[in-house]
DNA sequence: ATATTATTCGAACATATGTTCGCTATGGTG
DNA sequence: CACCATAGCGAACATATGTTCGAATAATAT
């Protein structure tokens, strides 16, 4: 019997969740009976049975005979886990949509930056941000001011959130994509609202919208 | 001679840095023993007797009576650009805004987190996230599935987005706060729309919002 | 030199912590 | 039902590890 990866019980989500947590409270790792009073374990020898079991899927390593021996693969650092991402213009219903090019990438060459955490952008690459301009991106739910977050793409799927440049009306907009036999339909993020049908000819995919943050005050 | 805070020992500094070494290489820290392997040292109570100095300098931090505990100021931990936000609830629009307790402030108790660069909060205290539920907040421009990032305040000014209960109408809301000669004026994001006018006594300020993050994909 | 302080020694001690093992409960299978 | 795999239980056990303390030694001041 193969021990799948992905397969885990709610209480060996939950043991994870816990060590990760212990460790960045505490900077140490937890003893198991930390982990027994943490996760409401009865026992001692269930933590043990369980962290065996996480052992052997890889979530975790274990040194044997060692007080809170244990080490998580993914291990909490300072540096790690941000990254920058270069604002490379801005977005506006009467613009076509900045490119990034080669000079736009490197991020020292760009004058603004935002940092995010890597799990926003779920280790994609080709990400790339742009400042929201004007409130014509309205029925996406974005707002001037906006910073959307781009991954930098050719082709989305059905249903994904994309940069589309309109040629004919010379309009760049944010909307869900939907390819239907023949025509494109752009759906409003804003359920209420009408979408409207473009022809195959009239767009252009110019990036992925990865996500959007909104800072106030 | 008395103990400058500077001044360390020899024997200290290459203490400090087997600490640091050891935890770079294993992923846990040393046990007093393992300093004694390491830095050649005769005995666990030199260990102990220059641990208690490192620790009145404040170069580590020792926590009694569990193996292995010792921390470090620099530890890697998410604490360095990065802080784990507790998502502590929900909010939605038929319900109360839940508020933080001293439960859901330890971020070890509550099951979810996020992780934001601190630029996002720009070193404010008492921050907290809720997962947007429904799409009452539409006029918000905040949409089902969002997240937004709170701060625990009992006040705004003027102009500012703000979580406020209405309390004759039992439901939560998300609107800049405006306070005008004797009522007060809550004013949808979408300027299109109209905004609600409230009585002094029949609203309460829940925190205010710091940001809006919405992950696609 | 004498007094005082800083550091080391070694070993015993108390506790924290990982490990083991027989027993029970549960659910699926033939 | 018998059989087996999974999961949990509780307690005993072995070891890892922090703590303590008096005596010895080194460093420094008086």
């Amino acid at each position: 019997m193969e021990t799948k990866l992905k397969t885990l019980s709610s209480k060996q989500q939950r043991i994870i969740d816990f060590i990760r947590r212990f460790w960045l409270d505490n900077g140490y790792p937890p003893s198991i009976r930390d982990i027994v009073a943490g996760c409401g374990l009865s026992s001692t020898s269930v933590a043990d049975y369980n962290l065996v079991i996480l052992e052997k899927k890889g979530y975790i390593r274990r040194h044997r005979e060692i007080s809170r021996g244990i080490e998580l693969p993914t291990r909490p650092s300072a540096s790690e886990g941000k990254l920058l991402v270069p604002i490379i213009g801005h977005i506006a219903a009467g613009q076509p949509i900045p490119v990034p090019d080669s000079d736009s990438w490197d991020i020292t060459a760009s004058s603004d930056t935002l940092e995010v955490t890597a799990g926003l952008t779920r280790g994609r690459e080709g990400i790339y941000a742009l400042k929201v301009r004007g409130s014509s991106m309205m029925d996406a739910l974005i707002n001037d001011g906006d910073i959307v977050l781009m991954q930098y793409v050719n082709a989305v799927e059905n249903g994904e959130m994309a940069a589309i440049w309109l040629k004919v009306e010379k309009e760049a907009t944010l909307k869900r994509f939907y390819a239907e036999h023949g025509r494109i339909r752009l759906q409003p993020a804003n359920s209420q609202m009408k979408p409207i049908y473009v022809e195959p000819d009239n767009f252009e995919i110019q990036g992925r919208v990865i996500a959007v943050i909104r800072q106030l005050g």
